[in-house]
DNA sequence: TTGTAGGCGTTATCAT
DNA sequence: ATGATAACGCCTACAA
């Protein structure tokens, strides 16, 4: 029982005008005469009308509408780069729809083809662990539906990302321990086919070698980076003979559910080993000792993605497709890893 | 120099079919015979071919999209209830729009037109802290959109909620601080005018009357629960006498955030003060000593909000507009509150 | 400055 | 089992 929905045609009628004026005022078109605009203005408020977006897409061809697709959005960089997105959606009149792949390379191929059915003006995504087949995208490049990546990227689609130097602060992060004393350094990260695990991992292995540290596999460790994990973490450092005595974490989470293992099996940090995450949760200040960590800005970087997206769809950004922007990153040295 | 989209009108054309048949077959109508419907199938896929929502929609007079308004999506409970509702809008076929109020009651009123401007078929709404004027949701009721409320919701709103009983939760909380010998109990808590707040507030007093506790108006402390406002907590107990010897968090975040100031004055936690919060964020089992908390569960809420509002759209559901859900909460006692 | 009319891609009603 | 056709509500040449 849905009351009947207001239409040009309804305005028109009430005012003895051709829906053509009608149209026009309600686009705030200069050429509809002061007078006039105002008395359709007035009248469409009196009687409740609302514009129909169907209707108007269907005619327009274009959705204003932007897509997301994100692994998961439980982390604290991932509600930062989300509420940067949405402020320059909402500045710009864009809607967004938001999906989560759950880091699952199905549900993101699934979700992609949704929101292409679904004619979204433009893509923004933060890829999953283990996507290594891009072809879910295929069908935005051959209708030029911009694509925009984010932090979770990869080299060889054709599309603009927008991300840190991952490799330079993994380098950063492991440089850092081994000026704190460290020589016997792990590493853990997740799935290794993504840039964000793959170039930190570069980045450790570069620190090692410039300071003539031996790179060894078995100091690697890999899983899925949560809380839980760490625990895990925690367990494999305590078997490894000789001990590690420095870890640097690819997420805070991990690094922090692996401090808290440690100290309840009597290990002292930065004492016994010397910790470093990656993040900048808020959790890193929560955690004893606090948690030195690397620190980028995913707001910025949410807001950036999105602002570069709506520019190549007015057509005012000049877009290099095969281009790359790199953020800044900072290093936050907190207890976790100071040994003076 | 975007290619042309493929329609009905032309798999008809290529197949000498009218576009009624192939409208049918794509809909997989019964009534087109087998042979035919692959046909048509297959020329839509060869050509590409992909439903346009918009002249659907039109056409159909809804949009299988749901709207979501949602403070902030920085917490953990938020990102589990977001999860839960979108899993059940996957499996329905729904697709959503989520927005974030950022706890203002302007940006929430304003996200509530444009969602219903854009014709959402239904609403899924949690309340900012200082809603108080609920008339942006009158559209919906005058159209007969259905809205649901979770978690943060209010009474005087003729529209199903779906929570827990936050009053017992309080009561509950309270009383195990009572229980550990507590006397002079403090509470932590945001802007009262939201359920959620005034109900633990209520169930915190009704504890201490129960035990002959009296109520002091000085133990309630308001801010905006983050973890920094934690600090500023941290403070003002320590500027009390005599002083308090628990206190109660309506969330875990600042209780956190609270008890690592506290202890870098000095204080030990339990013994010199003993501490519960609310929400069983990941953060509690960090934080030493691990934080006793009310946990309650935001994916089964999210589902639970998402199936009730879809059914009421099918027409499944009995509707009885003024219900209320309450889902099981529980006290998860950790040693931030046991004194032995 | 305003009006007329065609079309955007579907679905549904009525014929055939 | 299939086809013709009229909406759905809006925008925009083109005309007046």
């Amino acid at each position: 029982m849905k009351s009947k929905e207001v239409t040009i045609y309804d305005i028109a009628r009430e005012l003895n005008l051709s829906i053509a004026t009608v149209s026009r005022a309600l686009k705030n078109d200069s050429v509809v005469s002061k007078k006039t605009k105002k008395k359709i203005l007035d009248a469409a408020a009196a009687m409740g009308y609302r514009t129909n977006h169907f209707a108007r897409n269907l005619r327009l061809q274009r959705t204003n509408t932007l897509g997301v697709i994100i692994p998961r959005l439980n982390s604290y960089f991932m509600s930062s780069a989300i509420a940067g997105i949405e402020s320059v959606a909402n500045e710009k009149g864009y809607n967004l729809i938001i999906s989560q792949s759950s880091e699952s390379k199905l549900q993101e191929a699934s979700i992609a083809q949704n929101l292409f059915n679904h004619r979204v003006d433009g893509l923004l995504v933060s890829l999953a662990y283990d996507t290594t087949d891009y072809s879910h995208f295929l069908p935005y490049q051959n209708k030029n539906v911009p694509l925009v990546f984010f932090d979770r990227t990869d080299d060889t689609i054709d599309a603009t990302s927008i991300l840190i130097d991952n490799e330079l602060a993994g380098y950063t992060a492991t440089e850092h321990l081994i000026l704190q004393g460290c020589k016997r350094i792990v590493h853990v990260t997740a799935h290794s086919v993504r840039n964000v695990y793959q170039d930190r991992l570069k980045g450790y292995q570069r620190a090692l070698a410039h300071h003539q540290l031996p790179f060894n596999e078995q100091m690697v460790l890999t899983n899925n980076l949560s809380q839980e994990a760490g625990i895990k973490v925690a367990e494999l450092l305590q078997s490894m003979h000789p001990r590690p005595d420095g870890v640097f974490f690819a997420n805070d989470n991990c690094a922090v559910g692996c401090m808290v293992a440690l100290k309840k099996a009597g290990w002292k940090i930065p004492e016994d080993i010397a910790v470093v995450g990656f993040n900048n949760d808020p959790v890193a200040t929560v955690v004893e000792p606090n948690l030195t960590t690397i620190h980028y800005p995913g707001h910025t970087m949410g807001r950036l993605a999105a602002n570069h997206l709506i520019s190549t769809l007015n057509g005012s950004y000049t877009l290099n497709n095969a281009n790359k922007l790199l953020l800044r990153f900072e290093l936050i040295i907190r207890d976790s890893s100071t040994r003076t």
